[in-house]
RNA sequence: GGGCGACUAGCUCAAUGGUAGAGCGUUGCAUUCACAUUGCAAAGGUUGAAGGUUCGAUCCCUUCGUCGCCCA
């Protein structure tokens, strides 16, 4: 024994399992006669580094794939990443500036060069990180957006979706992230509340000399651009203004002043500024009454050539300038300070710049209804259901989803324009070249510029489920036929619009099926402060810390203990320590089996080894409590509830196991050694620590492999992840009745030890009023050893001035040594016997009441009339106890 | 502003109309005996508030409060 450790090292298990795993290619997956569970990996940014989000998200998908594994299963788990079009090209443009290049300075071909580069420098990391997790992934499969084959399907399926009809490109108000330098869609956008001042800047009105209308406004800047003030029709302030014009301050440009239902009269002074070229309302407001649109800010964020003032200037510098200098005119009324929504991009965090650009997008009206009707009539089921809702409104609102994106790095628009301008969708420059030359036979274009911007991320990942198994190349190949649709989906909440929906309707659009038969929707990690972590905030530990801290087992259990299906997990490292202790808890069950010898082999005469019967009866026990449990934890795997799943695995080992069975079973100690055991207990217990290693196994995968090896004599490939689940048995019922009163006598005669200030060492004895058994000379072994009593008395009349307590009516007394205080135990009996009585007025209450009796259902009335007899029984032996008190 | 959801022990969560549970934490006691990363035990609740329905409400209904998310 002195060999093995007391404490459980993680590290050096972990790297050896995995890599053993791996050369054997246990998480290999090819199509066979096998019923497929497949998973498609949520795929992270190739520019990323493991936080607690993936940590959580792969940590349920593990579970998952290894239990399915283990069910019998053709577990695929298909991991990845996707390429992350601004993420990515934001590093790379910083690697470059490192190196002394500008952008703008090299061409796009040498752009994407240095972009793949880094690309194969620095996009592995995460997928190495999964590997420290565990993850059985089977990276043979594992697949990029961008590399050629995925690329070359988005490209088909815009395409395909133009020609449908369904893509289109045209002038509109996005949503402009002017340090990404490129449009976003409105998903991307992050609206915070922030403290903002509101200014009143009054206009002059025209013509007159000393009338003005006062409009407010959070960004004055815009304000060189208006080209209309806006009141309500019905506003009294204002009626007398018709017809007549403003004069803007600064670039002193008269505008109307006009009357529409739209504005809100109780914000700010009623009067609305208008700039249609920055805003999405003022836009719609513009165009309904014709108005002038004047772009004042350049893609970079500063002020352009239109603004006439502060040209080239930053437009948060350009706002500080002319608040200023609208005061020195004389026509900055009041500051105001409010709290308003403003958006930032969810890639870069710059503040969102609504801009008039042409840009491309899918109309999403039509393929959007087949998704709807998946989740709605529960073809594809959201885990939690509560999901539904949320995902039923967006859909049913669902906006245009704006796809183009001004970088590079990404699939290019396979679109291409002649001289004029003119635009045509082809895979290639020639077909482009026949297409017009199909439209316009006379005007046949010799050169054709291709469209210079990518595609969104998004329109790569949605492909993804089936963009994986090759789907769009070859639709019918082996692998899309027996891994599509997938079995479940794995990921956030802040995700279901961006990704999860425009999957399921990729599914239904280009497969004619859905993508994924179950979505598991986990929480999102955050800090005690209730933040979402992220890198920005620098909030998150380094999961990879964590993992050589408590080992990748203890984190994965940490993550999951506390994260029911939907709900946010405010991450505590404290319950990684509790994975840490429950390793080391596994550990010592190792340490203290290895620690037993067999008594000798019995002989012919059956002399030798016998198994007594108190070991007799805790093997049944705990085989029935096994069986018990385990079909309460497979119940919770299918409703997804997990982290149940893994609190009832931990009970059934920590409890019932280590603190209860091994306790029956533990041999004594003599003279310091331990005695031997029996060798029919001995190899039920190694039979039950097996199966527990198995269950344990999705959870904690390594040190389960660990100790599956040091108990037993293991072939090459006998690892315990490809073992088989444990099988149904159905649980004796009767034994765990009866056990379930020996647990809790067990309980009292320790309570009472420590009520009474009894030291464990001295021995006591108990007298039980129950008529001996069977099951009786068992019972008593085990109640000796556990509670340490000297003695057992069956017997059939009561105890004087003894210490009681009743269990299911049977009574048990225990004869102190000393300090018996008689006057103590009957008031505590008196309390009792005063909430019994109480406890048996009220049931009876509720059976005297006609009503109840009429309306309740019968086994609600069986259980009342139990009640009822099991209280007046209490009451009696109460009272019996308390006259045998002197 | 509109919609959705939550509110249960100190914390994180269970409990679908019939005596409110668990884990962690807390407190007390224990240690040459697998494990102090341990063991044994205990305490801890007006189920956010107020009404209503019901024989009976944590659960169903109404109003209010607080928080979160989504959308504008």
């Amino acid at each position: 024994m002195a060999e093995i450790p007391k404490t459980y090292s993680p590290k050096e298990v972990e790297d050896k399992w995995y890599s053993y795993w791996m050369k054997n290619k246990f998480f290999r997956s090819v199509p066979d006669e096998r019923e497929p569970y497949t998973i498609v990996i949520p795929p992270p940014n190739v520019t990323g580094v493991l936080h607690m989000g993936h940590m959580l998200n792969n940590t349920i998908q593990d579970v998952l794939i290894r239990r399915a594994r283990m069910l019998g299963k053709n577990a695929c788990w298909v991991p990845g990443t996707d390429h992350a079009s601004i993420a990515t090209e934001a590093k790379v443009v910083a690697m470059l500036k490192e190196k002394g290049i500008k952008k703008s300075d090299i061409t796009r071909e040498e752009f994407l060069k240095y972009a793949w580069e880094w690309k194969e420098k620095y996009g592995g990391i995460i997928l190495e990180q999964l590997k420290k997790l565990g993850c059985s992934c089977d990276w043979d499969r594992t697949r990029f957006t961008m590399e050629d084959s995925l690329s070359e399907a988005v490209v088909d399926v815009f395409i395909e979706l133009h020609k449908k009809g369904h893509i289109y490109r045209g002038h509109r108000m996005v949503n402009w992230d002017p340090a990404g330098m490129t449009a976003v869609s409105d998903e991307e956008v992050i609206y915070k509340e922030v403290n903002s001042r509101l200014f009143h800047v009054r206009y002059k009105i025209e013509g007159s000399k000393d009338e003005w209308i006062t409009i407010a406004t959070t960004r004055p800047e815009t304000i060189l651009g208006d080209s209309a003030i806006c009141v309500h029709p019905e506003d009294d302030r204002y009626k007398h203004l018709k017809g007549k014009r403003a004069i803007v301050p600064m670039v002193e440009r008269p505008v109307p002043i006009i009357f529409d239902e739209y504005v809100d009269r109780e914000f700010g002074t009623g009067a609305l500024k208008v700039t249609p070229a920055h805003d999405a309302n003022d836009y719609i407001l513009g165009n309904k009454h014709k108005l002038e649109i004047i772009d004042v800010i350049n893609p970079n964020g500063m002020m352009s050539e239109a603004a006439k003032f502060y040209i080239g200037e930053d437009r948060f510098i350009a706002r500080k300038k002319i608040i200023k200098e609208l005061e020195e005119r004389g026509n900055l009324v009041k500051i105001e300070d409010i709290k308003n929504k403003v958006g930032y991009s969810e890639r870069t965090d710059a503040v969102i710049e609504p801009k008039l650009s042409r840009q491309w997008f899918v109309n999403m009206k039509e393929i959007s209804k087949p998704a709807l009707d998946a989740v709605v009539h529960g073809d594809i089921k959201l885990i939690p259901d509560k999901f539904i809702n949320t995902y039923k409104h967006w859909m049913e609102n669902v906006h245009d989803w704006c796809i183009s994106r001004q970088l590079w790095w990404g699939q290019r628009i396979p679109a291409w324009y002649d001289e004029k301008g003119n635009c045509v969708v082809a895979k290639t420059e020639a077909e482009a070249k026949n297409i017009f030359k199909l439209q316009t036979p006379d005007s046949s274009p010799q050169t054709l510029k291709q469209d210079e911007d990518v595609l969104d991320t998004w329109f790569s990942s949605w492909l993804w489920p089936i963009s994986v198994f090759e789907g769009f190349k070859d639709p019918n190949n082996a692998d899309i036929k027996y891994y599509y649709p997938t079995s479940d989906l794995i990921s956030a909440p802040d995700i279901l619009f961006f990704w999860i929906a425009r999957m399921i309707m990729a599914g239904y659009e280009f497969r004619k099926e859905k993508p994924f038969k179950n979505i598991y929707i986990t929480g999102i990690v955050r800090d005690k402060q209730g933040r979402k972590m992220s890198k920005s905030l620098g909030n998150s530990p380094d999961p990879i810390e964590l993992m050589e801290k408590y080992g990748a087992d203890g984190v994965r259990m940490g993550m999951l203990l506390c994260s029911p299906a939907g709900n946010d997990l405010p991450f505590d490292e404290a319950n990684c320590e509790q994975g840490r202790n429950f390793s080391n808890k596994i550990w010592n069950v190792f340490r203290l089996l290895k620690g037993w010898s067999l008594t000798p082999n019995p002989s012919p005469q059956g002399e030798g080894s016998q198994q007594p019967d108190g070991n007799k009866i805790a093997v049944e026990w705990f085989e029935a409590k096994f069986n018990e449990q385990l079909e309460l934890i497979n119940d919770l795997y299918s409703k997804y509830r997990m982290s149940e799943a893994l609190m009832t695995t931990y009970k059934l080992i920590w409890d019932d196991f280590c603190a209860w069975y091994l306790e029956m079973v533990k041999p004594e100690f003599v003279d310091g050694n331990p005695n031997p055991i029996d060798k029919i207990t001995y190899d039920a217990t190694i039979n039950f620590f097996e199966k527990l290693l198995k269950i344990i196994h999705p959870f904690m995968p390594f040190i389960s492999e660990e100790l599956w090896h040091q108990i037993g004599e293991r072939k090459e490939k006998d690892c315990i992840m490809m073992t088989e689940w444990p099988g149904k048995k159905a649980a004796n019922e009767s034994i765990l009745k009866r056990m379930s009163v020996f647990i809790e006598s067990v309980i009292k005669i320790r309570a009472i030890r420590n009520e009474k200030n009894i030291s464990p060492k001295e021995p006591i004895e108990l007298s039980i009023r129950f008529k001996a058994d069977e099951m009786s000379s068992g019972l008593d072994s085990l109640g000796k050893k556990l509670c340490n009593l000297s003695a057992i008395h069956h017997i059939e009349t009561k105890v004087e001035n003894a210490v009681s307590f009743i269990i299911n009516n049977i009574e048990f007394y225990i004869q102190l040594p000393k300090n018996f205080n008689a006057k103590e135990e009957k008031e505590k009996l008196t309390k009792d016997l005063e909430y019994n009585k109480g406890f048996l007025q009220s049931v009876q209450k509720k059976l005297a009441n006609e009503r109840f009796v009429q309306n309740a259902k019968p086994e609600v009335l069986d259980i009342e009339k139990k009640k009822q007899a099991d209280a007046e029984a209490k009451i009696k032996a109460i009272e019996e106890q308390l006259a045998s008190l002197k």
